[in-house]
DNA sequence: CGCGAGCTTGACGTTGTTCAACTAGAGTGG
DNA sequence: CCACTCTAGTTGAACAACGTCAAGCTCGCG
């Protein structure tokens, strides 16, 4: 992929779409455009954040890097989300890591210019506060899904968030590991493992090479509901 | 408590002292004062979020009511907090409940004059994105607490977030019953309770008429950490 | 004095992690 | 092309953590 000019980026996020041309050349003068290969670590918590990531194309995770040698993984974001917007005005340093879990083209944006558009401009101002509410809002999902839900449901929800909100489609290549899917849904690899197996047995799901297929969506719904 | 203008308040947040005085003025002709006694549902979850609430003065908890007649509590506000920033531009509905857990007092605040403040004075913008990054992190840190400690490691936390952000002192009087405790931490009532007693037996911490003090502040923090 | 809500405690069963062993496939170097 | 290794995935069994049930307690309040 050639590297083009912000002006003529046919991939903006629903943020930049804000901007006026003018803007979008200032954002183009301090940015910079990277190819990171699958498995490569984007972005390292505790490093100066001096740049916001945009996933130009891709695929990556959030996640924090635990003392005890453990990930956490916060979230999976696809291509045309920004990345760090909610650090904004707070951290100075990264509070997570970001990393490729497929091949991925990641537009580099200096942090300081993204502040000022801020300033300046109130509808990407908006723009932003919307952009940070919806992960926000994952957050509180997240954490209902973690203290009122027994394995099945937190994978259950896992899963059905990668179809919905990230791949967007029932089928999908699936570039998480058993252990990604541990770190993201709050479990151990070998509970993944297990659920999986139970969800493939119960034809919920299909698995093969490599290719995650959401058979029965109603089923497993109603494996990620409340326990009554 | 005396009802008085916005451009008199001497409680302003952080956000509302970025306002001019002209923008005060239409703050204050769009708001209610209201005084809630300790109990009371201030917003319920599911009605039309038509205001921003500011905690003028007094304790609140957000939380979640589940289907499953259950609720989880996402955070505790005290003096000089806003609620419902982060709906703003996303949710018609409160995504959540809202109720005094001490005698307060709330300024409820029109929520379109606040979205158009945020339109117009980038300041204030700018200081509601502070704001809502400040819940993403708490979600954050909340989700690594859950998903990553034990018991004995959940609860130090919530005791040591309510005593540093919430009421600013290692000695308070607490307005949280053990359900709510429970709530807030991801765990069940009684497992609160055998905790709190083993705290109280390793002189951690102290409880007498209700009010709680922290003996040991390294200990607690120490039973914070991840086991590793 | 009696009632009810919140609190406390013990016993028990379930859930989920850990440990250990085993398998399959992918990549590497001789 | 074959051993060799390394990683990801899988499985079973033992164990620990935690929630649930049931019962009793305390205290404020009518």
């Amino acid at each position: 992929m050639i590297t083009q000019s912000c002006t003529e980026c046919t991939f903006k996020s629903s943020c930049f779409q804000k901007l006026e041309s003018s803007e979008l050349a200032m954002t183009d003068k301090s940015r910079v455009q990277v190819h990171y290969k699958e498995g490569e670590t984007i972005a390292k918590q505790g490093t100066f954040m001096t740049h916001i990531l945009y996933v130009k194309e891709g695929l990556v995770k959030i996640y924090r890097e635990n003392e005890n040698n453990t990930n956490t993984i916060y979230n999976i974001f696809s291509t045309g989300s920004l990345v760090g917007l909610s650090s904004l005005f707070q951290d100075e340093v990264y509070p997570y890591s970001v990393a490729a879990l497929s091949d991925s083209m990641i537009c580099a944006i200096d942090r300081e210019t993204v502040e000022h558009l801020i300033d300046e401009n109130n509808r990407f101002a908006v723009s932003v506060i919307k952009s940070i509410n919806e992960e926000n809002d994952h957050l509180r999902k997240k954490m209902i899904s973690l203290t009122m839900k027994q394995l099945p449901g937190r994978l259950a929800d896992s899963l059905l968030h990668l179809a919905g909100e990230v791949y967007g489609s029932d089928k999908f290549r699936l570039n998480l590991s058993r252990k990604d899917l541990a770190e993201f849904s709050g479990m151990s690899t070998m509970s993944v493992v297990r659920t999986l197996q139970g969800f493939m047995k119960e034809k919920l799901i299909a698995e093969n090479q490599g290719s995650l297929d959401i058979l029965d969506k109603s089923g497993l719904k109603q494996r990620s509901g409340l326990k009554l």
